[in-house]
DNA sequence: CTGTATCCTTAGGGATACTG
DNA sequence: CAGTATCCCTAAGGATACAG
């Protein structure tokens, strides 16, 4: 489980982003990270029904290598590491918000019909309002 | 190299997805068809530097029996496959162009100015005109 | 709690030869 | 051209034990 070198100078953009989270977790660490405000090695574990510790701690080591998420204490349990986007992660949320969508449109994922409402009255507004979500909720690195 | 099952019920619209493209071939056997206009076998090897014959099969099955292609003969050369997107598969192109543009953001992946000019001004616009694009393109399946 | 360190297994994928 | 069929091999990932 090595952690890679920085990798190939892709020249195509899809190419580029598969090589940061096209793999079976890395974007589902992304999603918990940014959609569902987990921050915590073993709240991120739990999550992703089995992924094994020495892979979860391969993916937030190369995610913050690549710049996508700092690490850092929790300054009222010094003891806790919090783990939370950057803003080069949540530049990530239209095209997770993008992707929902497509998956609930297959009719074989369960979304939120509420998250499905706000999408088609305002897909921009969603977007704009689930950054700011974020970046209020890792101002306080709050659980 | 198995076809796989039609696989399980995911709940998470992320993790459905991921079942379908989360690989390291779909997607970009997916950009190649929807962006780069690809429809032939040879093209569509040739295109993705390096992927094997058996993997480019085997993708383009899973995504026939996904709904997210479909394979007819070229009407003017009966010898000729024809690979096009579906409905399903067009639908991507929002999530596609989002992915696209967070790499251009990155600063790492070549993206075309004019695209990202056409993204600023007019991201609804550019997405209805690429999809527009496709179906003209498939709707007489030319090279 | 947050990881490392191992060991072991397997699916995914490369190469290549061959076929309708 | 458009695949199929093999063979082989490695990297990715599961399980688990252990450490700071």
């Amino acid at each position: 489980m090595s952690s890679g070198a920085t990798t190939s100078r892709s020249v195509c953009p899809v190419t580029y982003a598969l090589e940061i989270f096209g793999d079976r977790w890395t974007l589902l660490v992304l999603r918990d990270l940014l959609l569902e405000g987990r921050s915590r090695f073993k709240d991120l574990l739990a999550a992703n029904e089995g992924i094994a510790t020495n892979v979860l701690a391969d993916r937030l080591r190369r995610l913050e290598r690549r710049g996508l998420l700092s690490k850092t204490r929790d300054p009222t349990d010094a003891r806790q590491l919090v783990y939370a986007p950057t803003e080069t992660a949540i530049g990530l949320v239209p095209m997770l918000v993008e992707m929902m969508i497509w998956s609930a449109s297959q009719g074989q994922a369960r979304v939120a019909p509420s998250f499905i409402a706000r999408f088609e009255k305002d897909r921009e507004a969603l977007v704009t309002d689930l950054q700011a979500e974020i970046r209020a909720r890792i101002g306080k690195p709050q659980l």
